[in-house]
DNA sequence: ATCACATATATGCAGCGTGCATATAGATGA
DNA sequence: TCATCTATATGCACGCTGCATATATGTGAT
């Protein structure tokens, strides 16, 4: 994650998902706006803080790390705003003061509502890379001519 | 796809991909900035213009029929700024002119890039809903507690 | 003491992606 | 003439995100 010793020039971001290294303009970028559910089951797992939950999602996966803490806080903020969570401070601890974080009932069943979407999502993905395959398989084939000589 | 007889109070957007119906805030949404690789795929079976583009879209799934006809159009214009397709008018048809585009080689270069990407997101995916379930499988034995009472 | 560094949270700014409203215009049929 | 379908395009607003930056506390080295 961003924000600490790895700070200043991040250079390329992993494949995953995550609206990572988002380039410019159109080319093979990935899809985004994944932060929350990711964000709500590592608090479905226990309590926690900003800081800590962004080391929890490169633990999750390796494409999540390539978030600006920034965005992680401002999406934490949101989620309390909407009541998905809810913090307070922890000063007990070594460092500076840790805005800590629980989720509600209201954030499970969020979480709930967002795996839904993610199985629909990950179906059409599948489905999308199947008809891919499928639609290059008949490609070659047909760029190789009826008679079937399947040379270089 | 919006802007035709469907016009109008578009109500509720199916899941699948696509940044699909915003919603607001932060909600259970869904992973975004699709449209490209499934452009490029239809334009890799044939040269097209948008607006046949737009329904083919929701042919190759019903989550990408959510996107406007503005977003496609936009697309379609950037790829062909960077060269991933080249467009012509076609003024020989019946209804309005068209601007048809073509894939060029640098568009099918990009398409195979977006595949890599998108398989690399697919893994991401599944592993992200194991990751779920397998927490939940964990949550739930241990709500049950260790006696082993399976209880209701 | 002072300085560098890791920890920790937060805000302003800019740019991109996208929905919605709207404009334009040719073809077709009532 | 007018409504409707086909077809493309632009302006506006808003949300998401990276980057730069500000702030503050604790730890360890000099």
């Amino acid at each position: 994650m961003r924000g600490h010793g790895e700070r200043g020039r991040g250079g390329r971001h992993e494949p995953g998902f995550g609206g990572v290294g988002r380039r410019h303009g159109i080319q093979p970028g990935r899809v985004s706006g994944f932060l929350e559910p990711a964000l709500l089951l590592l608090l479905h797992r226990g309590t926690s803080h900003g800081y800590e939950l962004a080391e929890g999602l490169a633990g999750l996966d390796p494409g999540l790390s390539g978030f600006d803490m920034s965005t992680v806080y401002r999406i934490l903020r949101s989620m309390e705003d909407q009541g998905y969570v809810v913090s307070e401070w922890d000063t007990g601890s070594h460092g500076p003061a840790r805005r800590v974080y629980s989720l509600t009932p209201g954030g499970d069943r969020c979480l709930a509502l967002w795996i839904e979407d993610l199985r629909s999502t990950s179906t059409a993905l599948s489905r999308f890379l199947d008809e891919y395959e499928h639609h290059m398989r008949l490609h070659r084939t047909e760029a190789e001519g009826p008679h079937g000589a399947p040379g270089h």
